[in-house]
DNA sequence: TCTGAAATTTTGTTGTC
DNA sequence: GACAACAAAATTTCAGA
């Protein structure tokens, strides 16, 4: 994982309806040295995948809301049947469990409030809650699959932790 | 935008990588019809592009904040200072405006907590602003670059939409 | 006007140095 | 890591419904 590799990584995260001989000439190589890097970064898992993005408003998505929720209760039941429902809502984009004031952070797209609305009641009816706080976004000002590489620490060496891995191994 | 194209969007949104060959048979198509609908779907911009999707724990990035802002002023020249200067920090990955008790929402990836208290020394450094609330994810539990195409009205025809655009430009 | 089969061109992949 | 041969895929053309 040298500059290079990084260097790849941040024109696919970008772009990545691009050929090989387009990024191989951005980074300075020949197309088969380039392509081995990639394959490489695949099977690391570095890479992991590649997704087409759409459009919210062109497919009337528009609204996004964030919602924050205290749990109802801490029993390994309850945490079970709440995390897979809520996961298995499509309009549940963003599942995070966090730390402090509340227990987790979501992110729902929808199309409007009635539709929120909608998704709310089934929300509430999953498991109990103690408290949900729903925020609405007016505006997108900035929304990037891309991860600031740029300020990623020089670790993760997908060569050097397969060296180390064999080492435990053998 | 019919069904047929919803379904190559529900595809492609998934795994960008497929051939059309692939689509094509998945969609019960043959390559060129289903290739001119790909066309179609990316001029229209409901298909705005494809993009690599890295990992961030491989890369040291598996902190995400989510930071909540209140403005400090109103004034058009905080607003526009605010917004250009975050926007452009790559660390910022999710910025809304948002409406009710908070004005700014933001996720934030970082690699750690020293990380980030350097992020946060930047953000409150960029413009005067009353509260800002950070709360720090523990958990990944889902996250998707995947719209919820099943919730989506039935709106958005790109093609319906040039027509009544030639109408009123005739 | 939209579909599907085949030809062409471009791109991805493998082998050799 | 580069170059050349090879394989596969995307794009265009064209015939038919």
């Amino acid at each position: 994982m040298d500059a290079i590799d990084r260097h790849i990584l941040s024109i696919l995260q970008e772009d990545a309806s691009l050929s090989i001989a387009d990024i191989a000439a951005q980074v300075g190589l020949s197309q088969t040295p380039c392509w081995k890097r990639i394959q490489r970064l695949e099977a690391s898992g570095v890479l992991q995948g590649r997704v087409a993005l759409l459009s919210p408003e062109k497919l009337g998505l528009g609204l996004s809301v964030y919602v924050s929720i205290v749990a109802g209760e801490h029993s390994d039941a309850w945490l079970d049947r709440f995390t897979r429902s809520v996961a298995a809502m499509p309009e549940v984009v963003e599942f995070y469990r966090m730390a402090g004031d509340v227990d987790y952070m979501l992110r729902v797209v929808v199309s409007d409030m009635i539709a929120f609305d909608e998704f709310y009641k089934r929300l509430i009816a999953v498991a109990p809650l103690r408290n949900v706080v729903s925020r609405f976004a007016m505006e997108r000002i900035k929304a990037t699959t891309a991860l600031p590489l740029e300020t990623a620490p020089p670790i993760a060496f997908p060569r050097a932790r397969r060296v180390a891995e064999e080492a435990v191994a053998g």
